[in-house]
DNA sequence: GACGATGTAGAGCGATTGTTCTACTTGTGC
DNA sequence: GCACAAGTAGAACAATCGCTCTACATCGTC
């Protein structure tokens, strides 16, 4: 079953929502088209079960086992989430594209709200930026969106932004060094 | 012919790329099947010419007679963007939408790059902030991204980190106003 | 007022789609 | 050794797709 499901969300990863068909997917999760459509009942649910496995699979890598600090969790987050970049996407966020493809599917949106508010909670929690959420959230969607265009200078990019937002939320004249000082 | 793109652009922009059918592509640019095909020889045409219409549309909306300062401009831009958000489309960019959708197809790929970067440029030049390029094309995209979700408060997160990134950009106690002297 | 360019309306084409169904094979517990 | 659940392979279904084509209407220009 996870199996099925790790192969359905690679399937939409690399070739995207629209194109893939039916069959296209029984190849990719390796099995036979009865047993895609017990798990399956409909390509619409092959999509949700795409997604709710990347949901756990992106909280796995991006948030497991962060630095306990809040200035190194907050670096560590955005290499982590340009690493997941490199590696498992050469595009955007798969649950933006999966709304964006088709757009009046209430069932995808809100698993991409899910998905956004889960991580948007875990990032400000383990940065000590919950009064900043949106900001930080901002940051990484950012990161995310841009990383296709920018690669590795995207990660460097969020991380002053990151910087930045951290400055500005603990601000006075006289800051007493705990964060960077300046921009890498 | 503009009115044709314009009816595409909708068309798009309301119903995703993958669901719209020729026909119905047919309907929202109010011509015959044939006139369309006249001007957009096959479907993959007709997104193409959408995503240009979209393009002159976008940049017009946004850049067009900016305030002058700095400052301000940075201000106006975000306003701009999430006025666009509002008026324009219930989800993310289009762009990036166009490309999730069909992840190999390269032109549409060599669209998304041009329209990201002459976004880039231009913002980055009404704004002084061209030694932060990346940075402010990331909170432009975090906005973008994140606007469907957090509405209004989007846009005040991204004057935030705007200003947090102005505020990055000249650093030292008694900044003289000018533009970019370090950190290209 | 005739003419060619340009438009509309819509039937028709082969290919492909998502989904269901049949027929056969395999593994496991009693 | 056998029944039963769960698998495979793939034929078959109606529906829909992108695209082409025919037949007819409308227009501006000479």
């Amino acid at each position: 079953m996870t199996r099925i499901a790790a192969g359905l969300e690679s399937a939409f990863a690399r070739r995207g929502f629209a194109v893939p068909s039916v069959e296209d997917l029984r190849d990719a999760a390796g099995v036979s088209l009865r047993t895609l459509y017990k798990y399956a009942p409909s390509r619409d649910r092959m999509v949700r079960i795409a997604l709710e496995h990347r949901h756990r699979r992106y909280l796995d890598h991006v948030f497991s086992d962060l630095p306990m600090g809040h200035e190194a969790a907050l670096d560590a987050l955005f290499e982590r989430i340009g690493l997941w970049m490199e590696r498992e996407t050469s595009h955007g966020c798969l649950f933006h594209a999966a709304v964006a493809a088709n757009p009046d599917n209430n069932e995808l949106k809100a698993l991409l709200e899910r998905h956004k508010s889960e991580v948007a909670e875990r990032a400000a929690g383990a940065t000590g930026l919950s009064g900043r959420k949106i900001e930080l959230m901002q940051v990484i969607e950012g990161l995310t969106q841009s990383w296709p265009l920018y690669r590795e200078r995207a990660t460097t990019g969020a991380r002053h932004l990151g910087a930045a937002l951290r400055r500005a939320e603990v601000p006075g004249p006289f800051d007493a060094r705990t964060s960077s000082p300046s921009l890498t």
